[in-house]
DNA sequence: TGCCAGCGGGG
DNA sequence: GTGTACGCTGGCA
């Protein structure tokens, strides 16, 4: 029978009994049955192994001592060593059996692998991924789906899943005071809205509310109680494979388990008859159910790198992700819909119908399950765990191919072992990558060529053998002679490849291979897979990339400052190698550099010419570099202004698909902030790009002597001076005076009604007057109603001025030229009418300002603009793809 | 520039 | 559950 691996764990009876989770083929659910399996670790005896022995046939818990030979990874070891492995009855023993043994061994390993990992390693087993298990049925109460005896389980190569089963729900409270924090103690649950995928009962959705209220698709019922009972009946019925919901495991979640408590009904959400669990992460809390995975889209995106929001909330990730908004209901006027007339009610259920809805469209429409499927896969971490980090993909992943090799896992670092690390670091320090004092200012004769290694500490690793277990500890000239040692910048030595290839390499080489494979199965593959395997190609890569920071996090099995260190010397040696390589060959500058990529100065201002020499550089590059290290030309600034070093812009040029792509580029630049009003990014935008397309710098000082005389004339509409801050704790409790909680104060006078409340955003102009500042924060509302005059010197010092004085100083502009009267700027030697116009005619002018193309979801056909109609020619809706990833959101505005 | 405090999402 | 825990931004010195 085959099975697809969903959840694990093991209960323990008079011996422990794991359990697999599963899928069938054909959708159906499972519980897959082992006890042949026990619980192990390894010990390094002392000297005297007799006596270690004895002392440990002494622990009771401890059922058999048996010798092996392992390898030691940390540091090159030529033999194995002799190790003893202890095996034990009950998994959870081992945490006090390894308390009580420390004394009598030198070290212990893999005494904190988790013991349904110890079977899915040892059983080359991984998440996501299917087995082939024989067995009889098993007849049992304790898990809520049949069950089955193994007696073999074997891993199986299928590929693909079984169908899933989706549901998303959200939770509405009453709060008995809504200026107060909400108290899951007191204040009830009075609707829970469901949405289901697939449908449940031919419905969508369902909203339970705790009132009689009669409605299309809603259940209601007379308390809290017996709706919650209905819930977890439905959660039983339906059978969800996944449970969402947006931010479910740090409000929904915990308030549920509260409220179950306070009802006295059970908390089995999952599959089995154990409650749901949770462990804190940092802030948020992760919840567990037995069985089934607890998704939630708001960690999920929140912790994609790729994606970067100004703002995480429901409402503003479905406007930019779905195009679709929630239904607007203030947090305040809640208990008033709760207790009001029938139209109110409705309008309270369906705004929480909405949530449910959006919650599984955000998880179904935008795949945001699909990566971790394959982490999964890939890294062998059940998905309730990869969800987690890196460390633990990496790690498991290692672990793998440790048991394979006959290596030992040394323990996580204790509290002791993390203080010895973060000490030696501060004072051997973790030496970061080169980046280049850049030559400052605005370039605008000829093309900047951008050039970067691909995939640069890959490769490294690599090329240099580097890795925990091939780092050469005894550094005689006989021994490194003989390991043929590789010595890396900061002194430290790899044995050669042809005596050992390390872990870390050779995964590094396992991922590569595998990426390039499935990128190659992509070009022919329809549609469908195309989509799938590039998902599958992006975590290979992320896979891949997680290796560096993982030799460098204090919290590694595997850390070495060493090795981190040699990784990211070679990185700089090299760098600096092919800057001289550059200016040495092509009579170029190399103007900056920053880890792996290098800024090259040209006179060309034709952009195919720069593109030749931008290819021409990087082959001649490549070719005196070692190993697997590779230089690629990726683009080009056509004009460019860098303030310092990770702080630049420039108009860009890319050449896809023989066709030049034009954007404005800003790294570290930033345009949009929190503080600022809406007329600071215009303003900052519109310069940058007079700068940079028209090479007028004149006309970007009048562009701004032209704001600042508007400003003082009070012509700038209010809303692009409104600056917005939070309410974060209550009023009375600010110290300091803050111009938005002054505001905050006298909008509670003026309204007592309705003050503001933890958690409101305020919007507040800063008007003129003699008083301080903060008490000159006003209501725009308020002071359109009063024909109040803005402080047009506030505007113009504090929000206008600091971020656009940057720029103009790169370009050579003084402060005092941006107010001056009329008295021409003097721009560095920069006649205007010689960088008025460029020498390069472009054939499509509409910049695409940080979205790179548009994918096509159905036939996977790429726009470099989006198609007037919004969809794809086939009518398949389109998604952003920013640096080669899929459905990759971008800065938003 | 560097450090520390506080927040995030939800209702 | 063979667990023990974030990462950024803003305000201030």
């Amino acid at each position: 029978m085959l099975v697809q691996i969903l959840d694990i764990d093991y209960i323990f009876t008079n011996k422990p009994i794991l359990r697999i989770f599963g899928k069938t083929e054909d959708g159906k659910n499972i519980c897959v049955f082992y006890d042949r399996f026990f619980p192990y670790f390894y010990v390094k005896p002392k000297q005297n192994i007799k006596e270690t022995e004895e002392n440990l046939q002494k622990v009771t818990e401890i059922k058999e001592i048996e010798p092996v030979e392992k390898f030691l990874p940390l540091g090159f070891h030529r033999k194995p060593d002799k190790l003893l492995r202890l095996t034990l009855l009950n998994p959870s023993d081992v945490p006090a059996v390894r308390e009580m043994i420390a004394k009598y061994v030198d070290d212990i390993y893999e005494a904190d692998i988790m013991f349904k990992y110890r079977f899915m390693i040892d059983h080359e087993l991984y998440g996501m991924k299917w087995i082939d298990v024989e067995g009889t049925h098993e007849r049992t109460t304790t898990v809520k789906v049949p069950a089955l005896h193994a007696t073999s389980i074997k891993p199986a190569e299928r590929i693909g899943n079984a169908p899933f089963r989706y549901m998303a729900f959200d939770i509405e409270c009453l709060p008995s005071d809504p200026t107060m924090p909400i108290d899951n103690r007191k204040d009830q649950i009075i609707i829970i809205s469901i949405a289901f995928h697939p449908e449940f009962d031919n419905k969508k959705t369902i909203v339970l509310v705790a009132k009689p209220f009669k409605g299309d698709n809603v259940q209601s019922f007379v308390n809290e109680k017996d709706m919650l009972a209905e819930f977890l009946r439905l959660i039983d019925i339906y059978d969800p494979d996944v449970i969402t919901g947006y931010n479910i495991n740090s409000f929904d979640f915990p308030y549920l388990v509260e409220r179950l408590r306070q009802n006295k009904l059970p908390l089995n959400l999952g599959r089995c008859d154990k409650p749901i669990t949770s462990k804190k992460f940092g802030i948020s809390e992760e919840f567990y159910a037995t069985g089934r995975i607890i998704a939630d889209p708001y960690q999920i995106l929140k912790r994609d790198p790729w994606i970067r929001l100004s703002r995480y909330d429901l409402n503003t990730v479905s406007k930019l992700m779905l195009n679709e908004e929630k239904h607007h209901v203030e947090y305040g006027e809640m208990k008033n819909l709760w207790n009001g007339t029938k139209d109110e009610l409705k309008r309270f259920v369906d705004y929480a119908r909405k949530d449910a809805e959006l919650s599984l469209k955000l998880l179904l429409e935008k795949q945001l399950m699909a990566k971790f499927f394959e982490l999964s896969k890939i890294s062998g971490v059940l998905l309730q765990d990869v969800f987690g980090g890196q460390t633990k993909r990496v790690e498991t992943m290692f672990m793998h191919e440790f048991t394979k090799r006959d290596f030992v896992m040394p323990c996580a670092p204790s509290g002791a072992e993390l203080n010895k690390r973060n000490n030696e670091r501060e004072k051997k320090g973790l030496k970061g990558a080169t980046v280049l004092e850049p030559e400052k200012g605005l370039h605008t004769e000829g093309c900047i060529l951008v050039l970067d290694f691909k995939s640069l500490y890959p490769s490294l690793m690599r090329t240099y053998n580097i890795s925990p277990d091939t780092l050469i500890l005894d550094k005689s000239e006989k021994n490194i002679a003989e390991l043929k040692g590789i010595k890396s910048p900061v002194g430290s030595y790899f044995v050669d490849p042809s005596i050992a290839e390390g872990i870390i390499p050779y995964q590094v080489k396992k991922l590569i291979e595998k990426r390039t494979e499935t990128k190659k199965l992509m070009k022919k593959a329809d549609a469908e897979e195309k989509k799938a395997l590039n998902i599958t190609q992006l975590a290979l890569k992320d896979m891949a990339n997680s290796m560096y920071g993982y030799t460098g996090y204090v919290r590694a099995r595997l850390y070495m400052i060493d090795v981190a260190n040699s990784i990211t010397g070679f990185g700089r040696e090299n760098l600096m190698k092919t800057k001289k390589l550059i200016e040495e060959e092509f009579g170029v500058k190399v103007i900056y550099a920053d880890t792996d990529s290098a800024f090259v100065k040209t006179k060309i201002k034709d952009l195919d010419q720069a593109k030749e020499l931008g290819d021409k550089i990087a082959a001649y590059v490549s070719e005196r570099l070692p190993g697997f290290l590779e230089l690629a030309f990726e683009k080009l600034y056509r004009t460019f202004i860098i303030l310092t070093k990770k702080r630049y812009t420039g108009w860009k040029f890319e050449f896809v698909d023989n066709e030049w792509v034009d954007s404005i580029d800003m790294r570290g630049i930033e345009t949009v902030r929190r503080d600022w009003c809406a007329l600071v990014s215009e303003v900052m935008n519109e310069v940058i790009n007079i700068i940079l397309k028209e090479g007028d710098i004149q006309k970007a000082i009048d562009k701004v002597k032209d704001v600042l005389t508007k400003l003082r004339k009070g012509e700038i509409p209010l809303e692009k001076l409104t600056i917005i801050k939070g309410i974060t704790k209550n009023i009375d409790h600010y110290d300091g005076m803050l111009p938005h909680i002054e505001l905050a104060r006298k909008m509670a006078k003026r309204n007592p009604q309705e003050p503001p409340k933890i958690g409101d955003r305020i919007g507040f102009v800063i008007i003129k007057g003699s008083q301080m500042l903060s008490k000159r924060a006003e209501d725009p509302s308020y002071v359109k109603k009063h024909g109040l005059q803005i402080d047009p010197d506030y505007y113009i010092n504090n929000q206008v001025f600091p971020p656009l004085e940057r720029i103009f100083s790169a370009v050579g502009v003084e402060k005092g030229e941006l107010f001056g009267s009329g008295r021409q700027a003097s721009l560095l030697g920069l006649g205007t009418k010689a960088t008025r116009k460029h020498e390069i005619e472009i054939e499509h002018k509409k910049p695409l300002d940080n979205w790179e193309e548009f994918m096509c979801q159905k036939c996977n056909k790429t726009y470099r603009r989006m198609p007037l109609q919004g969809v794809c020619g086939c009518g398949g809706e389109l998604l952003i793809v920013c640096n080669g990833s899929v459905g990759k959101k971008v800065v938003m505005k």
